[in-house]
Formats: C-alpha cells, structure tokens, sequence
DNA sequence: GAGAAATGTATTTTT
DNA sequence: TACATTTCTC
C-alpha cells in the first residue's frame, strides 16, 4: 500500500504500522514533537520505535526526508534503520540524514573545513595513526616514554576530546605535559591536513560556536533529531546533539542506562540520567515489555542490576510464563570449563538447535582461545567476532598509505610508512633528517622531502643514494597522480601497488601468510571500484572499517560481553563469571564505586541477550597469559535471585579428564583453517588460490607501462624569491609574520606567535 | 641500513 | 602464548 496516499485517507490511529506497537511504544511514536526520552529495557523493541517514528514523521509530512536527523553509534545500526525504515515506507529511505556521529559530522566538516584549518580533502586518522603520531611527538620533545607511554598519552588526549576539550581548555583535567602534547599534536594534525575521530565532532563544534549563522543554517535543517543508544553518548556528542536541537528541541533519545557499558572510551551515562534536567519539559517514556527472553532470565537481569545505585529503574515483565532456570556451573580449571560447554554445545544440536542460535560470551578476548582450541578438537565450528578487521591488516593499511598520499600529498603519515617499503634505502636517520627539517620550517614530511629531492644548499644532509631514491619515488608518485586524470583511479591503484613494487614485496615472500596477503591486496583493490572516487573510498574504510561479509554457515559465536550488545541469541553461554576477571580488576579501580556498576551492567547485558538459555560458568583455575591463577566465583553469581538459579558443581565425573586427554595447544598448529574465523585471526584467502605465476606484478600493466613519461619533474622549489624585509608573510603553521632579514633563500621571520625562525622562501606566502 | 635475537608486556574497543 | 618494540650484529 501506498503509505502517501494513505495519509490522506486514514486518521493517525488507523495506521497499521501503529497497531503493531504495545501502548507506551505508540505513544513514543506519537509524541512527536519536543524533547523525549525513551528509556528501553533490553529486548522492549527500541530500534522499532525509532523506525516507526521516522516513518510517521514523514507519512504525517512533518517534515521532509532532508530534515530528518537520525544518529547511532555503530555502522551497522545505521545501515539496518535505514533499511527497517524503507520497509516501513516500502520505498527507499534516500535523503535523510542516518548515520554514525561520525559519519554525520564528517559530512558537516567536509563542507565547511577551512573554518578549522583544514581542506575539505582531510585524511580522517585512526587510532594506530594516531598512536604513530604521539610516539614522534614524544620523540621530538625528548620525553621518556617510559614515564610518558604513548598509549596512555594518546588516551588521555582522546579523554579530552571526548569531553569536548579543546587544548587551550584542557588544562586542570590533564597534567601540563599531556596538555603541550596534546597542542602539538593539534599542531601537527593540522599540517598534515588530518582530523581523528575525536576531532570529526570536536571541530564541529568550533565550527557552530564561531558561525551562528552555520549553526543556526543546520538547526532550521533538522526539524527532527532522533538518537539511538543515547546512554553511549560522550560530552563532545551531548554538546553537538544540543547545540542542533536548539533549534525546534524536537529530540527523541532512546536508551538503557542499565546498557551503558562503554565508561571507559568516554561515554557519560549521566548524560541520559540528566536528560529532564537538559531538556525542561521532556518527556520521559519507558518501555518495560520485554519481547525477547524468559521470565527467569529476565528475573536474573533484573535482580542483578537492581544492586546497582545510580539509575532510573525499570521494571521489565514479559508474558511468557515458563523457562527454565540460570544454570551455573562451577569448573575445576578453564580447560574443563571449555570442556563442559563444548559437550552442551553438542548436546544442544543433537536437540535440534543449530550453532548460530548461540553464543559464548566472554569479559576479555583473551578468554577466547581456550574454546578455539577445544572446538578444533571437537569439530565444532565457531566464528570470533571482534579479530583484526580487515582494513587493519598490515598490507591493506600499507596500500592504504599509498593511497592516502596519492590523494592528499601532506599525508605525512602516510609517507612515513611507505617510503622504506618497499626497500629504498630510506631508513631511519633520513627519516629522522627530513622530520627535523620538516618540524623546523614548519611544514609537512612529504614537503620537506620534496624540497630535499632539490635542494642543492644541502640544507638536509642526505646520502646521495637516498637523495636519488626519493627522487624517484617523487617522480613515480607524480605520474601516477596525473595518471588519474586520464584513467580509471582502479587502474591506477593497480598500477601504483604494481610498479612501486609493493605487491611483488609480498609475492616474493615465503613467508606461509604471504599468499594471503595478496589476496588480501587484491581484495582490497575491488572493494575500490565500488566507489567513485579515492577520496570516497578512504572515507568509507577510515569510518566503516570493516568488510561485510556475512557468513551464514552454521557456527557457534564467540565474542566479548562488550561486542554483544545489540544481539540476541537462544541459547547464552556466559564464560568466566570469576574475581578477578569479572568484576575485572582493572575497572573496579575506576572511580569510586562507578566501575563496579559498570562490569555489573556489562553482566546485566551478557544475560539479556538469551531468549531461552542461559549458562554461566566459572572456573578455580584460569589459565592467564601469565600463569595459572586461582579464582573464587563472582560476586555477580550471588547477586542473581536464588529461585531463578541452579548450581551444578564442579566435576561431574569427568574433571580429571585432561590427564588423559589430547592436550589443546598439540592441537593448535593444525587444522586452524578448517573453522577460522571470517573476521580475522585467519588468512582470508581461499584454500584454492592460484599460485603466483612468474610475474612480479600482480596486475598486469603493459598499457600503463607503455605510456609512462618519465619526464614529468615536480618544478624545483628553489626559485628565486621576492621577499623584501618588512613584507608581511603568512605561514601554515606559524601563521602571520614579517620578514627581518635574509640569509640566501631563507629568511628571517618574526612570527606573531611562534617567534622567530628561520623559514625558506617557498614555503611562506605573501600576506 | 637491514635482519636477527632478545626483551617486555598484555581489558573491554561502536568510530 | 603472542605480539611489538628494542637491541645487537653484520
């Protein structure tokens, strides 16, 4: 049916997408204008209120699919609104803006990136570029990296983010050093014409603040914001959301503050705990029918995060009466504990369950590999969510760079890790010689690595052997670029990964993963033809980061607590309910009594994904990457209500079984294809792959090769300038200056506020 | 500059 | 146990 025509005809009640919902998800649906808080228990249908809303919205022509702002956190939250909202429609949901925070904010900073000193062709960063930069960061100030260890630096810095710090506001939240750091590298990002994912929202919102007229542009736009998982949202992301509801405040945000789980990368639960307070005269609807699990695994949830102090409450209930009871069974060690479930497993399909009905859900990743191991033995085959991804494999992020500097040529980062790859020479004291050079004149590696090609000042001391390689790796990147003009930009990544050398870097390796590396390669060049443009393709891998690549075989799932949210499965397996894992130590450390609500609610999640089932299990001895250790069982067992449990303890006859047994790392060099999960771990290539033939191009380029000018020099940076002392000057980095004096092509500049320094010609404009 | 050997170090990870 | 990084050697 028509849905347009119907509007028409039928009064708002009569829509049959309404008499699909219970009373208080109509009413969300309803409620359409001013600001409203769905709270939605686990399993209450939250994703199809938001969908139906969507849906009336435009079938009550509210507003037009452009002024409609839909926000998740994940891609494929995003994906399946949309699609669930087509359905409702039963036309596809185009012009509305549905996405990841980020996806959207990208899309805002794009358009107005040179507010913030960007151009609109930024290489997003993620987070091992990041870690990269911060290390070179630390380097270049001197700094022990014991005391100041990258990682909990670039942490700290993405914490400030997150909060909606900017550097010069960030000081009194983080000590002096992270803060200068922390400006520096806001420095760098800037000459390399970068952002980080915390940037795509924190430069949003210096685009708003500094442009009413912007802000207030894209609050008329958005007649309606719809928020998804609103108890995940961090400071930058309430302020974003707040400052584009001020507009109409027609916000709806749906979300579980006893599902927040993600404390640690920056999420505020008293974000959705303020909401009334944030938004005067909201609503506050609360959707307490579960429609997924049993009434004992929902007594267990509740009875669980009802020990926990700071949130709304809910009630959740659910018509179906029968179910069987929590089982928790205690092991002797973690072997025996995979052991148990591994023979359940069985048990359950030789009921007639099949594997993807469950799932194992474990506190850390490391967990996971015990049951690898037995389900190798056993024949089980299972799937690991949460590996590497595919677009953070080492060759796909290689080919990534060569990319990303074709496309952005002060992607410094990306220069760095390909210019050594393969071998040219370039090892690390010229690196290092062109990094200072770059840091002194202020401008970015690839820049100052060009001028160094040229440079017969011998202003950068370099080998002649270098200086001859990267000549030539200049001229190269140079036609491949002007090459895009003229081919399709597939061929010419083919042509690059080909004639840099980089794929037959890896044909000729003997490596036994090689093979897979290339046809990781060759994966990842298809995947491009997808997109029309590099620059649309980057984007999507540095924001979407990952293939979809549904496997629908039949598998068991093995995955963190943390990477369930959102799932449901029949059966539920939650696996090392112990101290000293779960509650894990290093949460419970956080402030005050905070962690400790927050691993419950990661508990509370883990037992609402069952809809049947679900089986806890802990061990007393736990194999840890350090050793053994001994455990009691969590204090989680004893919080759920004892009428919904069953202990089964430890043993059951068959404990001593691992004497006798086959042990499971003998196991573990063989048949790890044989059921490797599609999301990393594993090779992806096929079993069947060919062989590599005698060329070393893995792309066969006889028509690139033919028409490859070896003329085109980038033009030498040392013309003869017109600099006269007292011009005015302007810099990318050191901004407005005036010129002092000369010393051949370089002159002295009083920076306004960089002081003074010692720039070359070419690298200022007049100003 | 490159590769081999030794050493240290390990939660969770939506973008 | 697996890895990333550092140090050693040629």
């Amino acid at each position: 049916m028509s849905v347009a025509a119907a509007t028409n005809m039928a009064p708002a009640a009569a829509y049959p997408y309404l008499e699909a919902l219970n009373e208080p998800q109509r009413e969300a649906v309803l409620k359409t204008d001013g600001a409203l808080l769905v709270l939605a228990g686990a399993g209450t249908g939250k994703t199809r209120v938001l969908t139906t809303r969507i849906a009336h919205i435009l079938n009550q022509r509210l507003a037009f699919p452009n002024q409609i702002l839909a926000v998740t956190f994940t891609n494929k939250a995003s994906h399946e609104m949309r699609d669930r909202i087509s359905r409702l429609l039963g036309h596809p949901a185009d012009g509305m803006w549905v996405g990841t925070f980020h996806s959207l904010a990208v899309r805002i900073l794009r358009r107005h990136a040179e507010i913030v000193g960007l151009s609109s062709n930024f290489t997003i960063l993620d987070s091992d570029d990041q870690l990269r930069l911060v290390k070179q960061l630390i380097k270049a100030e001197q700094l022990d990296d014991k005391q100041f260890p990258p990682r909990s630096i670039a942490a700290a810095i993405n914490r400030l983010k997150d909060k909606g710090l900017k550097p010069d506001r960030a000081s009194g939240f983080e000590n002096d050093v992270i803060v200068r750091l922390y400006k520096d590298y806001q420095e760098r990002l800037t000459i390399l014409n970068a952002a980080d994912f915390g940037d795509l929202l924190l430069h949003n919102l210096t685009i708003f603040q500094q442009n009413p007229e912007i802000l207030k542009h894209f609050q008329q736009q958005f007649k309606y914001l719809l928020v998804d998982e609103y108890q995940d949202t961090n400071s930058a992301q309430y302020l974003w959301l707040r400052l584009l509801a001020q507009g109409t405040n027609n916000i709806c945000c749906v979300g579980d503050d006893d599902q927040s789980i993600y404390g640690w990368r920056g999420a505020e639960v008293g974000n959705i705990l303020r909401f009334e307070k944030d938004f005067p005269g909201a609503t506050l609807i609360r959707l307490e029918q579960n429609y997924r699990s049993t009434a004992p695994i929902l007594a267990a949830a509740s009875g669980l995060i009802s020990h926990n102090r700071d949130r709304y409450g809910k009630t959740l209930w659910t018509d179906q009466s029968e179910g069987e009871p929590i089982r928790i069974r205690g092991c002797y060690d973690s072997q025996e504990e995979a052991r148990y479930i591994g023979d359940e497993i069985e048990t359950f399909q030789r009921n007639g369950s099949n594997l993807n009905s469950m799932a194992i859900l474990v506190r850390a990743s490391f967990q996971t590999r015990e049951f690898e191991e037995r389900f190798m033995v056993m024949g089980i085959p299972y799937r690991v969510i949460g590996g590497p991804r595919f677009y953070e494999r080492l060759e796909i992020r290689d080919s990534m760079a060569y990319l990303r500097l074709l496309v952005q040529s002060d992607d410094g980062l990306a220069f760095e890790r390909i210019i050594n790859l393969p071998k040219r020479g370039l090892g690390d004291t010229t690196l290092q010689r062109l990094h200072q050079f770059a840091r002194e004149q202020g401008i970015s590696l690839p820049k100052a690595a060009r001028f160094a090609v040229d440079d017969s000042t011998n202003e950068i001391p370099l080998r002649a052997a270098a200086r001859t390689a990267l000549k030539q790796f200049f001229v190269d990147l140079d036609r491949w670029r002007s090459n895009l003009e003229t081919m399709s930009h597939v061929d010419v990544v083919k042509q690059m990964l080909d004639e840099s050398g980089y794929t037959s870097l890896w044909m000729q390796d003997k490596s036994p993963d090689a093979a897979g590396r290339v046809e990781n390669i060759k994966e990842f060049v298809q995947a491009i033809s997808q997109f029309e443009t590099l620059g649309g393709f980057l984007e999507h891998v540095s924001l979407v980061l990952d293939t979809n690549n549904p496997n629908t075989d039949d598998m068991i799932t093995l995955m963190t607590l943390h990477a369930a949210k959102g799932l449901e499965f029949e059966t539920v397996f939650l696996a090392g309910w112990e101290e000293g894992l779960f509650p894990h130590p290093r949460a419970l450390g956080e402030a005050g009594g905070s962690g400790l609500e927050e691993e419950r609610r990661l508990a509370y999640v883990g037992i609402s994904r069952a809809r049947k089932r679900a089986i806890i299990s802990y061990a007393y001895q736990r194999r840890q990457p350090q050793g053994w250790q001994s455990a009691q069982p969590s204090r989680f067992i004893r919080e759920i209500p004892a009428e919904v449990v069953i202990h089964q303890n430890p043993g059951g006859g068959d404990a001593r079984q691992n004497q006798y047994g086959i042990t499971a790392s003998s196991m573990r060099d063989q048949g790890s294809n044989h059921y490797g999960s599609q999301y990393g771990r594993e090779s992806r290539a096929s079993s069947d792959r060919q062989p590599w033939g005698n060329s070393s191009h893995l792309y066969d380029s006889a028509a690139a090769k033919a028409l490859k000018p070896r003329s085109a020099q980038p033009e030498s940076l040392l013309t003869t300038h017109s600099f006269k002392t007292g011009d005015r000057v302007a810099h990318e980095k050191f901004g407005q200056g005036a010129v002092l004096a000369f010393e051949g092509d370089k002159l002295l500049i009083q920076f306004e506020t960089h002081g003074l320094k010692k720039i070359i010609a070419s690298f200022v404009d007049k100003a």
